[in-house]
Order: C-alpha cells, then structure tokens, then sequence
DNA sequence: AATGAATGAGATTTCATTCAT
DNA sequence: TATGAATGAAATCTCATTCAT
C-alpha cells in the first residue's frame, strides 16, 4: 500500500482502476462467450486469455480459478436479471398487468439480447461443483422469491388467498421453470428468436390463467 | 469357421446373453449412482469399474468412451419416463382427471423413488457435449409431445380451442419446465421429499388453471 | 495324445491337419494385409481376427503372440524370396545373364504380385523389438549372401578378382539395398506398377556396371 | 494492452527466445537418442521428459504430440544430410571425384558421427503413421534429388548420355538405396564403425562403376 | 500488473493377452 | 479346438495453476 492516510486519488490512480475494471469486464465477456459456445468443460484457460487479450497470468491476477470465473458470471446475470426483473415487479405494484408485463420483459428483453446469458444461467453453471451449485441455488431462490412476492401482493390486490400454504412458492418455483425451459427450448435449442416474442406471451397468459385457479375469493 | 445360417441358440449361449445383459446394467446403475452423487465430471471410469465390481476394460467393452455411458444412461431414463407418463396418458384418455393422475404420478412415483435420474435428467447431462446435448434436446422433445398430445385430447374433450397455433405446444413446454425445476428445487436444492407430494398436487392445479386460461369455449 | 503309439493317421486325423494348416494360412494373411495397410501398430489382435473370421482365442492358439505372427510372416517371405531367387541364381550358373534374371524376377515376380509383403519386409518390420529385429537381419543375411555367392561365381566365371576382400560383400549389400529402395520408392510410395519393369531392368543394368568396375582381370 | 506495432525485443525477449530455442533442442535431442536405443513405439514420453530435465507438460508445449516429435526429428536430421552433401556436390561440381568424396562424406562424417541419425532415418521413422510416412518420403525425394542433379551434372561433363529416360533418377534412387542398407548393416546391425571406411570407399567404386556403364559415349 | 513457460497430477482410452466355458 | 468376455497395465495427452521475470 503507497500511502497509509486516505488521501484523494490521483488521476492516475482513477485511470487505473477504470482500466482495471474494463480488463476485469473484458475477460468476463470473454468467459462467457466461451463457456456459452463450447461449453465451461470444454473451455481452457489459455482460450479465455486469449479471447480477452491478456495472458491466462492476467486471468489469474482478477479471477481466483476457473469456477471464480463462472461464479462471478453467475453473479453478474443473477444481478442483471434481478435487475430488470425487480423494477418491473415494483413498477407492476401488485397489477396482473404488471406482472405479464415482466415476464414478457424476460424474453424479449433479456433472453433475445443474451442468449449467452440464457446458456450460462440455465445449462453451463449447473453441476459443475458444490459450491458453485450452492451459488446457483441461491440465485434462482432470490429470483424465485421476487416472484413470489409480486405473486403475494397480486393475490392482496385481487383479495384473494391461494389454496396451501407453499402455494405462491410453488407457483413462484413453477413459473420459474416455465420461464427457463421456453427460453431454452426455443432460444437455444430450436433457435427460433422470431417466435419467442409470441411464444412469451402466451406462455405469460398460461400463467395468469394458473394463478387464477389456484386462488379463491376471500 | 462359424456357420451362417442362424440356428437354435444353445442353452449356454442364452445365458451368456443374459450375463451380458445383466453386466451392462449394473455398469449402467454403478455410473447413474456415481454421476447423481459426485457429478458426470467428477465421476472418473475407474470408480465406476470399482462400484461396479468390473475392471476398467470391462467398462470400455460395454460403452463405447464415458459420453457414450451417459448417452445411454440417458436413453433408458428417457424411456423409464415415457412408459410411465406415456401409459398414464393414454389411460387418462382425454380428462383432466387423467392429467393430473400423470403429474402426480411424476412426482410421486419417478422422483421420489428415483431422484438419481432426475440429477442426471436434469442437472448431469447438461451441457458436456454437443452430441449429448441433442441427444438430451430429443429426449426432451418426445416427452413434450407426450404432454402435448394429451393436451389436445384434452382440449378436444372439453370442446376447447386453443388462443394460438403454438399454444399446446408452449403449454407443453412449460409444463415440462415447472415439473423440471419443482422436482430439482425440492428435492435435489432442498431435500425435502416428504413435502413434494403436497407441492406436486399444487403443481399440477396451477397448470390445469393455465390450461383453461388458454382455451375458450368454441 | 490319443495314442501313444505312431500309427497311420486316419482319414479325419488328415483332414484336421489340412484345416489346421490352411486356418494358420488365413491367419497370417489377414495379418499381412492388415499390418501392410494400416501398418503393424494400428492393427490390433482383434482386427486381425475378424478379418480371418475366427476369434481372438484361435489367433492366440496358432501363434503365441502378435510379434510371433510377424516373425512367422517374416519367415515366409524369407522364405518365398529365396526359393525364387536362389533358384535362379542356380540356374544362372556364373553368367552375367543369370544375374540380371534374377533381379528382373525380383521386380517383375516377387514385387509386382506381392506388394504387401515389399512392405512388411522393407517397413512394417523394422524397429519393432529386439527380437524380431535379430531375426529380419538374419533374413536379410542370407538373402545377401546368395547374392554373394552368385556374385563370387560371377567373378570365378569371368576370372575376375575383387578390389577389397570386402568387395562381394559389400556388393551384395548394396544390390540388396537398391533393389530395395527401388521396390519401395515405385510400388510403395509413387505406386507406379507399371513402370516398375523399365526401372528394374535399368537397376539392373547399373548393378552389373558396378560389378564389372570393382573387379579387375587376373 | 499488447502493442500492435513491432518494436525492437528487448534483452530479456531475446533471452527468452533463445532459451526457447535451447529447450527445444535439449528435447529433441534427449527424444533422439531414446527413440534410437529403445525404439519410437517402447520409449514414452515420460522417458523423453525425464532424459531432457523438463516436465511430460513442458515436452508437450513444444512438439504437438509424440508424432511431432519424431517428425520434426526427421526434418532436422534431412536438413543435416541435405546441409553436408548438398554442399559438397555443389564443390564437386560435376566431377567424378567430386561424387566420390560426397559419397565418403555420408559415410565418414555423418554415419560415423551420428549413428543414432541413422536409426531414425532409416528404421524408427519407418512405418509408424500414415502423416509421417508422407513426410519421410519427401525426405527420400529431396536428398534423392540432390543426387539425381549431381549424376546429371557428371554425365554433363563426361559428355554421356543415359540408357532410358528415367536412368539418372532410376540410379539415384539405387544409390540411396546403397548408402542406406550399408550404413545400417554395418553400423546398425553389425556395429563395425572401424570397417565403415573402407566398406565406404568399395560401395562409391561400384556406384562409379554402375554410372560408366548406364551411360554412354554421345 | 502482466507475462507465458513450466509443471505434474489426473483422466481417458487402448489393446495384448488370458481363461472359463 | 474354439470362443469372446474380461483384465489391467501402460500410454498419451490435457489443462488448471504457479511463479520467476
């Protein structure tokens, strides 16, 4: 450490750390291309160093290992989407309409913009290792429990009570599963981004049709 | 020389047949038992030779290379699957009754007994090789169609027409996901078989809500 | 043994004999096909078995190992080679004429018909274990030494001595290395049958040159 | 962020180059000298490793696999050859001397200094794969087409024309043969080093022999 | 901070050979 | 004699990670 009292930091010292995030994104990028093209297993160290333009001693100076690399990835798509998602949620305040709203936002802005993303969130992180399956269990819960919250204060605004009590959980998990499978079914494996747009909203309407049944007036 | 005309076989021909019948499966579950605890990658053909009483030789005569072990493994969950869903469906014959009897039956008999293949249905064979993965896409693909088929007799039954051409297709679909990623959050993430049964049956009632939410009286 | 005994075979003794000779024989020429097309190390016991159309068990019951069957495959052509030049060399009694025969059979019968065996003989044995090393120099040995005795009969004929005691030696060497290289750069590598007599009969001409400069009147 | 622009190396560049450089030779060397005393197929890479002081991995960052290695061996070793006769056939310049002292050479200064190079010339490389065979051949061509040139140099200047048209290269292609089968016989083989000279000097008169009698008086 | 050569444990796969039937 | 399933030692090659510069 230069100095011990914190002092402003120097030009040159914001340009390197502005520089260093920008190497820290780039390498970031490069992973993920990667790992969403030929797969986490199939991708070596030296590739990603090279599509990134560093050494793979670079890669090691910002990411820990290999499965830092994926975790942070993760991280990052976990945060983005819940991003994205979140705002919606709130902006819906407990309106149907609001919540069709995000779902069509997940395919059409999310999946159609990053199907790499879609590869790494949804095929590449999983089973890899323990701790990074923990991580990733801990992501889809935060993602799962947005939903369930948005589903909560649906049910409060309509007045209505859902039918056991894990039952906005469930449908929050189910919804969840839907989401990813279609993304995956015909993003990544039929590559059909023209038909997402239509598929999404009808598999929104299925949903909402869902919700209804399994609650009842109060 | 061997003759060319095919004859009776003999007794001891039969039950080398069997033997190798026998030998094949039990590679088979020593690998599902092994890729389901520790993972496809962290799996090496030594242990499964162990676990399966075999010498590493004996693996490769039976299985082409490792992928070729999956591969299989996967076929035969494949099929396990259908004959279970399938037979259910036809029973069903068109009612939503019947619809749910198969989800239920998902849950109830295939993954509580089984939930090693749905680790590997669902978490191991993803995304290690591009072979695989299609082989994977297709597994998947023949059971949305089970799920589909039954939704338009369904649909038939009660005089429903679906909202668009895709409908029954993208219901399938997600139908396929929910039942996917309720199955892996509680009790692959959380392990609480005793609860899944209460969660299917709230499963299925979500999705037989959504079914009529995306049908309209003709 | 059945009898202890020698009596005359019966007829089925023969005809098992028979069989056992002619399975040694297609044995060992799946084996030279094999070695010459994919060379010595990319044939396993297993390919060479299904080629002769018996099992690996019967390859291992006529010859004790894989460096066995191209020893003994070595061996035979040794042996075909010598009964075909050393018989001419016999007839050419000393003459000029007989030399230049026995080259031309070279090429003209042995190699033109047997190209695989110009490349066991001149490739696929070579280098492979100490072993079968001693043995393809002892077959070489002899090959060379009829060609230094015709060589020397030659010389008495023509009442020719040689420069060095070396000389028929070294001679017989040398023919043998030409009619080698010849053989294998024209049937092996360009695989110009066609031309292989022009050559040869030009090789030839070039030995009997040599032999005529290294010896000098008595 | 690498410069595109070439600049001048630095020292510690040019240190590193020819470090590099040095590993790589103290590898193909330590392969070298295995390959000719075990042989290609009994020495593993392990051995190759240990004998050079580098790592299995460190051997495998220079050469592509074991194929590469003797290959490359076989490109340096034909350089070698090409290097010392082609020289001196240039020297020679026509004349039969010339040709004879090229002929001493092959003999004196390179199989005498470097049997090993031998071996791998004319035995380890032979037969191992498809690629390589191909890569030997153009060897063969190569130093066959030097002499080839020389021979038609010679008959230049002795005014003589060849039997056929395929005569000059018909006795290249002996000569190479000759050199080759003595050199291995009587140093591979019969291990005389001390007789190689003399045995040398016969093999050129019966070469020089075998060319006056292929040609003739224009 | 960045480089890239070096490491070596570890994994997959092959295949000559054996042996019970 | 013939079969072919079983064996397991051995070999090649990969690649995440380190570290001297």
């Amino acid at each position: 450490m230069r100095s011990q009292v914190k002092t402003k930091p120097t030009r040159s010292e914001l340009r390197r750390q502005r520089e260093r995030e920008q190497r820290f994104q780039s390498i970031l990028d490069a992973a993920e291309n990667l790992f969403a093209k030929k797969g986490y297993h199939h991708t070596n160290m030296d590739e990603v160093a090279d599509l990134a333009e560093v050494s793979v001693g670079t890669v090691y100076f910002y990411f820990k290992n290999k499965e830092d690399l994926i975790s942070k990835m993760l991280e990052k798509i976990g945060f983005q989407l819940r991003n994205l998602l979140g705002r919606e949620f709130e902006n819906a305040d407990g309106s149907i309409e609001g919540f069709k709203r995000a779902g069509i936002l997940f395919f059409e802005e999310f999946c159609l913009n990053h199907p790499q993303k879609v590869a790494i969130l949804f095929r590449e992180s999983a089973g890899q290792s323990n701790r990074l399956e923990e991580h990733r269990k801990q992501i889809f819960e935060k993602l799962i429990q947005d939903v369930q919250h948005a589903l909560i204060r649906v049910g409060d605004n309509l007045n209505v009570a859902y039918q056991s009590p894990f039952s906005s959980e469930v449908m929050a998990v189910s919804i969840m599963g839907m989401y990813e499978r279609i993304a995956y079914q015909y993003l990544i494996w039929q590559n059909r981004p023209d038909d997402l747009q239509t598929i999404g909203r009808d598999a929104v309407d299925f949903i909402v049709g869902g919700i209804m049944n399994l609650s009842s007036k109060t």
